[in-house]
DNA sequence: AAACCGTGGCG
DNA sequence: TCGCCAAGGTT
């Protein structure tokens, strides 16, 4: 135990020495600490960054940000990922708003109620608002302690995240439970990197196991990677003189509630003959004409693949067609939230 | 419990 | 190039 305090200490002080400016340690107010702590989830600080700056402007409390339309919400948010995370919330902002009086509990097990915080949000709300003494355990940690420990115990299991929970709590310094989260974050983003990690300036360079025994390399132990799944999306760019049409994501799929072209998906890439039946169904008995299509694109995603092309369609404007698509003005298309390959295309077609 | 849910940077 | 993985959470 006496160990673990000396770890501890030496995490705070490095963090005094090594810890980067950032917006959000600016202040502790839960409101811009929560908004932080989602916007980086399975996110880089650099990508995150400006998202962070223009929500805080255009919601600067939590009261604004409820207020805002979903679509307002996820509009801002495009381009970041992860859309459940706007999605959620948005929702837990108008649950604190309308029944908490605007105001967070100052509970870890309240906060794990709310959609969209976790056990990992939860306790760097609680331990960096309000000082309580509960473990963040993210990526940083998982491969800190495993290090520091040679802990080969899967972290992608539940014994695994069980095991490193227990080690953070015991670890985590209970006057400063706050600074002391963000110093092994901080620690595993600058110092005990996933690739090369700089263990030669390393404060921990006599104790970690690993380092020891010469298999920094081999931690975190994980047990495997999904498989990816390929799609094919054939997008329909319909040209109706001034307008065009767009679907809503409304399934739960990639993207719930995002605006796209209207797609036809198919299990491999189709030939074009091979869409007429997807064709018709948006169709029916209009008149259109193919007129030209796009090469084939990929856009990765953590656990698919899309593939998707551009099919471009001239037809006549008629009032009340395709009635089952968002008909839009071709220039009032940036108002809607897209996913990337949309927002790529809109960029090319320079509309 | 295992799948699902985005995007970008890096070596 | 391509797999890894980044301040995770939900179903």
């Amino acid at each position: 135990m006496e160990n673990l305090k000396a770890i501890a200490a030496d995490l705070l002080q490095w963090y005094t020495i090594n810890k980067r400016t950032l917006p959000w340690r600016e202040n502790n107010a839960p409101y811009s600490v929560w908004l932080s702590e989602i916007i980086l989830q399975q996110t880089r600080i650099n990508q995150g960054l400006s998202y962070y700056l223009r929500f805080l402007e255009k919601y600067p409390t939590i009261t604004h940000f409820a207020n805002a339309s979903e679509d307002d919400i996820l509009k801002l948010w495009q381009g970041l990922g992860y859309y459940s995370r706007a999605r959620n919330m948005h929702h837990t902002a108008q649950n604190i708003v309308n029944q908490h009086h605007e105001n967070f509990p100052k509970n870890y097990s309240e906060l794990l109620k709310f959609k969209g915080v976790g056990e990992y949000t939860a306790a760097a709300i609680a331990s960096i608002s309000f000082n309580l003494p509960h473990a963040v355990v993210d990526g940083n940690v998982y491969r800190v302690l495993s290090r520091l420990f040679a802990i080969s115990t899967p972290i992608d299991t539940t014994e695994g995240k069980k095991t490193f929970k227990e080690l953070a709590n015991q670890l985590i310094d209970k006057d400063y439970p706050g600074d002391y989260n963000q110093a092994i974050m901080e620690f595993g983003a600058l110092q005990c990197t996933p690739r090369n990690p700089d263990c030669d300036s390393c404060p921990f360079r006599n104790r970690c196991v690993a380092r020891q025994t010469n298999l920094v390399d081999q931690f975190p132990v994980k047990v495997g990677k999904q498989k990816i799944k390929h799609r094919y999306f054939n997008y329909l760019l319909i040209d109706a003189g001034q307008k065009t049409f767009l679907n809503k994501r409304t399934k739960s799929d990639i993207w719930k509630n995002l605006y796209e072209f209207p797609v036809i998906e198919t299990d491999h890439k189709a030939e074009v003959t091979e869409l007429e039946e997807g064709l018709l169904k948006f169709f029916s008995n209009l008149d259109f004409e193919i007129n030209g299509i796009s090469p084939w694109h990929k856009q990765v995603l953590s656990h698919q693949h899309i593939h998707y092309r551009f099919i471009h369609i001239r037809t006549c404007y008629k009032k009340n067609m395709l009635s089952s698509l968002i008909k839009v003005n071709k220039k009032d298309i940036f108002n809607f939230a897209v996913p990337k390959p949309i927002e790529r295309e809109l960029e090319r077609l320079n509309w």
